[in-house]
DNA sequence: TGTCTGTTTGGCCATAATGCCAAATAGATC
DNA sequence: GATCTATTTGGCATTATGGCCAAACAGACA
């Protein structure tokens, strides 16, 4: 039963992995807008340069974004824009849980 | 720029996290059709019982499961269903990757 | 009450993830 | 070639995760 779909579901587990932290997802929505070098995005989440550029090869690892070296820079892009649609049900997730606890407090 | 987003970003990259496991992508692709118990979730997986446990624990935790106790047994049902819809997605990376080792493979 | 079944929790170990610093690499430019 | 800039990689410490076993807990039922 498992054991059939665990091909599967290790692979969609990877991407989700990739995914699920959040200066990526951050580097995600950026990429949304359009291509950035390491740099920019470096300087917009504040972390140490080494820092993001292994954020990104997880991304790339991954599959979720490419990248294109252009002089001295890189810059990477999303491979699969539609990465970001996901969030409409995330967020819903979220709403539930602070509408469950508004409830939790309304009641006691 | 990242600071303004980190909470709402920490917030989904927590449910991302919860998702990111074979077993527990696993279980939420069960309960779409519907609550399992936890013995039988088990029995599928095949793996220990407090394994199974835990990794519905994780995803109680994350909002996207609740759990109903009723005798001995307790059930676990989708919270926020759309949560499989986002393969769709999942899977076109998957096949983007799938595509581009063949293309890479036919050119050498 | 005793005990059986189903589930959760604690403890432990092995492995993986995160983030920084320092060093290595690669292009550009002098 | 020397050097400057942009990026990646290696190394390390810290923390988190995954999985099993054993123990604790909670209902059911004799």
């Amino acid at each position: 039963m498992y054991q059939k779909r665990k091909i599967v579901l290790e692979a969609r587990a990877k991407v989700l992995k990739a995914m699920a932290h959040p200066s990526r997802l951050f580097i995600l929505e950026e990429l949304e807008q359009g291509e950035r070098c390491v740099c920019d995005l470096t300087e917009m989440i504040g972390a140490d340069i080494s820092t993001v550029s292994k954020h990104l090869s997880v991304l790339k690892q991954a599959g979720i974004v490419i990248d294109d070296k252009r002089g001295n820079q890189v810059f990477y892009q999303l491979r699969v824009p539609c990465i970001l649609n996901f969030f409409d049900c995330v967020e819903s997730v979220l709403s539930e849980q602070a509408r469950a606890q508004v409830a939790c407090l309304t009641s006691a």
